[in-house]
DNA sequence: AGCCAGGCTAAGA
DNA sequence: TCTTAGCATGGC
């Protein structure tokens, strides 16, 4: 697959959709290359490419089986993970549509900085001030004849002015930006301990940071530190929420629709959030799946 | 050319 | 405690 290094294969139990996986608004920095992904795990440049019963994948870096299967979230069996959800038809559709769809287990730091970047954005903004972020503040790799930019660091990000944070389409979200490296910078804020603090905690401290509310802050427990109750409420949750599940007079508040879902969907209301979410994006309203 | 986007903050009721 | 204007910007 034309890296320095050999490619690596492991065979696949379950199927593994890279398209819903990678593409379906949970990660930002992948692409497309033909039937291939260029990306990174671990902070280090990689290309996929996944069969019927096989993942393949070459790295900058070698990158061990365990770490891959700790991405995908291969180390579970996903049939059975996904049959221990409370049923419901309409997520029975979804889940039919996309068998394969994972919820990825991102890094804690990209997720944030990801996140605060994604509100009143849309993906192909939020894409392209990523890149340009990790243009100016990442760290060069050359691999497969490329040059690659790692997501910045804490202290790379702290150490930029706002003009130059603002030069990459942030807008007033900069400022959160910065001030978002600054906190794991000097130790106030440590992402890669959120996920060993019950969801509550690390809930609070993460909404403690400017700019980050409640959707943020789910989003980046969700897809960063593995609380699979988080449950992130954009337009598009709300959208299905409301037309689906529950149909208040006013616009519901986070908590209420938050309660909603953990008593329909139990404690993985965040991974049930995913597949609808997606489901109503790419394909549109959800309907119940015939029984 | 507007409209809208994986929202949040601060001000006012 | 619950609403709402304003916010920067770029895809579409």
């Amino acid at each position: 697959m034309g890296g320095e290094n050999e490619a690596q294969t492991l065979l696949l139990h379950e199927t593994l959709d890279l398209d819903a996986t990678l593409y379906s608004g949970q990660a930002f920095r992948w692409r497309r290359d033909g039937a291939r992904h260029r990306g990174f795990i671990d902070n280090t440049p990689v290309i996929l490419e996944a069969g019927a019963d096989w993942l393949k994948w070459v790295a900058k870096t070698p990158i061990h089986e365990e770490r891959i299967r700790h991405y995908f979230r291969l180390d579970t069996s996903h049939t059975e993970f996904l049959e221990q959800m409370p049923h419901d038809p309409f997520l029975s559709r979804a889940i039919r549509h996309f068998a394969g769809l994972r919820l990825l287990r991102q890094d804690p730091w990209e997720a944030l900085i990801s996140f605060i970047i994604s509100q009143n954005s849309n993906e192909a903004k939020i894409r392209s001030s990523i890149e340009r972020l990790a243009h100016i503040a990442g760290a060069a790799v050359d691999f497969a004849g490329e040059r690659w930019r790692l997501f910045p660091a804490p202290a790379a990000l702290a150490s930029l002015t706002l003009a130059d944070l603002r030069s990459t389409g942030l807008g007033y979200r900069a400022e959160y930006v910065r001030e978002a490296a600054r906190r794991v910078e000097r130790g106030a804020l440590a992402p890669h301990a959120l996920s060993n603090l019950p969801y509550e905690e690390a809930f609070a401290n993460v909404l403690a940071l400017p700019g980050v509310g409640e959707k943020v802050a789910d989003c980046v427990l969700l897809y960063g530190c593995d609380h699979l109750q988080a449950f992130p409420t954009d337009v598009w949750v709300r959208r299905f929420m409301q037309e689906t599940y529950y149909r208040p007079r006013r616009r519901p508040s986070h908590e209420r629709l938050q309660r909603v879902a953990w008593k329909r969907f139990g404690p993985m209301a965040g991974y049930a959030q995913h597949y609808l979410f997606h489901y109503r994006r790419a394909v549109g309203r959800l309907e119940a799946s015939p029984s």
